[in-house]
RNA sequence: GGCGGCGUACCCAAGUGGUUAAGGGAGAGGUCUGCAAAACCUCCAUGCACCGGUUCGAAUCCGGUCGCCGCCUCCA
């Protein structure tokens, strides 16, 4: 069985063919650093981070890039209008990047390039693609890549050159409309680099070119990014670096669709934005990615705060029922390394989580998997079978090294979540230890009736009972 | 206008030709419990936007209609 990805260049499935046995690069699009993250963002990284993830635990050794634009014009602007150089700002918004995908407990990636150190291999590959004809350079500095002569261009969003509409951003200089600048001349005040065409700084499109190609080598296996970025950044990168090494750029391209919300997309520019550390606020990061894992990564998905609850409700049981196990068995299982978690001896479930992620990463698939081993680990609980559950916890133990899901001590995750629920009421663990002593001594009277007064004023509260073998607990609802 | 995609139960969502259409959330009934909660069991779409067609057989393929979204300009 091979893993099949859907590529947005045959726009079909297609089995991942590693180049070199064993060996998958992997260059997936990062951010502008201009501004905090939100929840689009988030879903681009988890869907890259499940991807790795599982090559890896499918024994793949995947070198995975992800880029930051540091330098752009975005970056240009917002640090004028905040007072501080470009650069700070870039240094800044890299570091609460840094936090959020920490949060997100997303691997780190093998390299993460900034723009802005490559500047000579960006160069050096502009002045390729001048020397070839492909590009040219106009009297304020910047460089052009003319797209007229790549025949190829549009191969990956589909389009015909004749069908494009010219962009918005029309500059004379430009022998097409639809060129796209490789380089650009710097304003006054403007950061800048020298180059063969006085000082400037590079286009977007061509720094990925640069730092996928540098690190991975050309062609590479995958390329990814979210859905918006096709056109025209990915057609882009490939028109440049096609034009300058006369072979593929990569093989597979793999597209996450977008966050909506109310049916629109979440952007900056429509300010409907929610970002990652306001999410970070209200629910575990989890939670976050159950409810991205339950819609396939290339469908649009619509984010809501309800939604977030609901997956934060389900992520809980999932947690409860590991919790249980752990209990019984006296500890937690020892965590799967990433790398060849899914190595480990089949079992049926484990088969078919393998052949739902290697449909084109159905994780919608592998967690209705994941939910109907719950209900049974909790069946064999109930029925005191300790056998069966602890080989149904070492079973979903793997879920964590394929999905990212389930990676924390179960108690500890209940615990932080029940510290959370109980900062919210405003009760201290006191006053709900002694309602609890107060109704359990009512239980003992069997006054039931000033029992479950008790009880329900907590609940008012916020704060749930329940009365188990061992003793009355309680969690924040 | 061009290109791409979507429309499956109360909500979310998997399913892309073949036994009873996954799973989650919510809801209903039951077991357990002093009563609850949790857990478990059962129930919850003779039907997959609509209309035609192909087929022994379609949510799945083809044609059309309606509705929604994304990209075509910075965007994950």
């Amino acid at each position: 069985m091979a893993v099949v990805l859907t590529n947005t260049l045959s726009g079909r499935k297609e089995a991942l063919v590693p180049r070199e046995a064993g060996r998958v690069r992997l260059y997936w699009c990062g951010v502008t650093v201009y501004s905090r993250s939100h929840v689009g963002h988030a879903r681009a990284l988890v869907t890259a981070d499940v991807l790795c993830r599982y090559l890896r635990a499918r024994g793949l050794a995947v070198t995975f890039v992800r880029n930051f634009t540091d330098i752009d014009d975005k970056i240009i602007r917002r640090a004028a209008e905040v007072g501080i150089p470009a650069a700070e700002l870039a240094e800044r918004e890299i570091r609460a990047f840094a936090e959020d995908v920490a949060w997100l407990r997303c691997l780190p990636p093998t390299h993460e390039p900034r723009a802005t150190e490559h500047i000579p291999a960006m160069l050096a590959l502009i002045e390729q693609l001048v020397a070839a004809g492909f590009a040219y350079a106009v009297p304020d500095g910047s460089v052009y890549f003319r797209v007229r002569r790549f025949p190829a261009y549009g191969k990956l969003s589909h389009r015909r050159l004749d069908d494009m509409e010219a962009g918005e951003e029309i500059d004379a200089a430009k022998e097409d409309a639809r060129d796209f600048a490789l380089w650009k001349g710097a304003k006054p005040g403007e950061p800048w680099w020298s180059s063969p065409w006085g000082r400037g700084r590079p286009g977007w499109h061509i720094e990925c070119s640069a730092m996928a190609t540098g690190y991975l080598g050309q062609p590479f296996e995958i390329h990814g990014g979210g859905s918006d970025l096709v056109f025209p950044h990915h057609e882009n990168e490939i028109a440049q670096s096609e034009a300058a090494a006369g072979v593929p750029f990569a093989d597979l391209w793999v597209h996450n669709g977008m966050i909506t919300t109310g049916a629109e997309k979440m952007s900056k520019s429509l300010g409907n934005i929610l970002s990652i550390g306001e999410v970070a606020a209200q629910a575990p990061a989890e939670a976050l990615r159950l409810l991205f894992l339950g819609t396939h990564y290339r469908t649009p998905l619509d984010f809501s705060p309800a939604r977030l609850e609901e997956s934060g409700r389900a992520l809980g049981r999932l947690y409860e029922a590991l919790a249980r196990a752990d209990e019984v068995a006296g500890g937690p299982p020892p965590a799967l390394p990433v790398d060849g978690a899914l190595a480990e001896p089949p079992t049926p479930f484990l088969t078919e989580l393998c052949a739902a992620m290697d449909d084109d990463l159905n994780a919608a698939r592998a967690l209705g998997l994941v939910f109907d081993r719950m209900r049974e680990l909790n069946r064999v609980l109930d029925a005191g079978d300790r056998a069966a559950a602890s080989a149904i916890r070492r079973e979903l133990a793997a879920v964590a090294a394929t999905t990212g899901l389930l990676t924390e001590v179960p108690a500890t995750f209940l615990e932080t979540a029940r510290r959370r629920g109980q900062e919210r009421t405003g009760l201290s663990v006191a006053e709900i230890d002694a309602a609890i002593a107060a109704r359990n001594d009512a239980r003992r009277r069997k006054d039931f009736r000033e029992a479950d007064a008790i009880r329900e004023r907590l609940r008012e509260q916020g704060i749930l009972l329940e009365d188990t073998p061992s003793g009355t607990m309680w969690k924040a609802g």
